[in-house]
DNA sequence: TGTACATCAGTGAACGCGCGTTCACTGATGTAC
DNA sequence: TGTACATCAGTGAACGCGCGTTCACTGATGTAC
């Protein structure tokens, strides 16, 4: 990588860490291409040597956020032995909250409202938001094959109810997931995320004395349901 | 009512009106005077007679949601006979997924990322916030009394780690409400609220066929869990 | 019932601000021979 | 190693736009006697 080149990418880096901050300070929404120009003492057309457009930025920025939330809970999977599914499923889980509460605006960027007159590319959003939900339905999966799962009668009759067939990769070769895996993931992340929104909102601040704790017992509580043990 | 005090009603209703149309266009965070100046055939400066401010009309649009969402949880409620605790819970919480997806601005503007450069005035914003909440809390509490409700060992113990003690009327005195109802509630909050979420920003869109159906069944599930009947 | 006054709705002009984006350009950095 | 050229980073000026809010004002509606 030439000198030029490296320079390049300091600023790239730099232009979405002042947005990040910027976000931080005010909302998603108000992402500016002005004020980051500002902040970085250069003038605005100058970004546009970087990102085309506004809508670009944003783009990078969610892609950078599932891409770290990914990498988040692949770390978090392979702290745990791999025959030790429950504990594996927790780490990740606790890691998604963790995550959530160390960078609020990210997960809101993701899974909170869309920024007004900014259209994602899903062709360029949708592998990178599947990648994260991925490492979760591969523990799910050894977990079933193992025998470590033990789907409820309930949990079958929900799964009746999905309408893809998701692939995993399993050594190299695609295989065809099983629908209460899917299932099971699904259900997982509503939770997860419902909860970590009304603590990012503010809503619960008056109810739950502890939120990381309480967090932890209800997801112990919806593994165990599920015969994993944590 | 005056002739006068009648135009006034009619004009801050409508000015609201508008205030959610462009929200459903736009997002919420780009409320804006003169775009609903402009839309009304109305110079900037007449809106000032209304709202002094813009948050004071984003306010009013936060309060008429929360008490919407309340009033429309409340009607589903007294559909139901008021022994079939089951059934009646199962009525409020169908319809505020079918609020939601009839109002999905008004969800985002009360449960999705605040508006930049907004603050609520809590004062007003927590008691509106807290009707809806008290018609879930409401059923509880009698189908515990009833017998109806049987929290299981998980229940009671994720109850002790609720930090506040809240109070229902009942026949017109205040009760304290016993914690595992408060428990109880805020686990069905969550889980209505991050499936409705991952509904309405369409992540779900690809992997859930019918998505009321689906809402519905894991609801029922978490119901008849409590021993509840649907 | 008529008159005098107070109240209120609405206007046009202005203030001061920020925004995304385009353009023609200067000057520095890198590359080929 | 030196020269000629291409590439790239960054600038200042400008375009056209929208925003929230204040002000002094006009004219219509309501009220008191």
């Amino acid at each position: 990588m030439s000198r030029r080149e490296k320079l390049r990418q300091i600023m790239l880096d730099d232009i979405k860490q002042v947005a990040r901050q910027q976000m931080a300070e005010n909302g998603t929404a108000t992402i500016s291409l002005s004020a980051i120009a500002r902040a970085l003492e250069v003038s605005q057309p100058a970004l546009y040597r970087y990102y085309p457009s506004r809508d670009d930025l944003i783009t990078a920025l969610i892609l950078d956020a599932y891409n770290d939330l990914a990498d988040t809970e692949a770390a978090a999977d392979s702290s745990q032995p791999s025959e030790y599914y429950g504990r594996r499923l927790m780490a990740v889980i606790l890691a998604i909250r963790e995550w959530a509460v160390a960078h609020p605006l990210d997960f809101q960027l993701i899974y909170g409202n869309p920024i007004p007159g900014y259209h994602a590319p899903e062709a360029e959003t949708m592998p990178a938001a599947r990648r994260g939900f991925a490492v979760i339905l591969r523990i799910l999966y050894q977990a079933l094959l193992a025998g470590a799962l033990k789907p409820r009668p309930s949990d079958l009759e929900q799964a009746a109810r999905m309408s893809t067939r998701l692939q995993v990769e399993e050594n190299g070769q695609a295989i065809d997931l099983p629908q209460v895996v899917l299932y099971i993931g699904v259900a997982g992340w509503y939770q997860t995320n419902g909860l970590i929104m009304l603590e990012l909102f503010n809503h619960t601040r008056a109810l739950i004395a502890d939120p990381g704790a309480f967090y932890q017992a209800e997801m112990e509580n919806l593994l165990n349901s599920l015969g994993l043990e944590t």
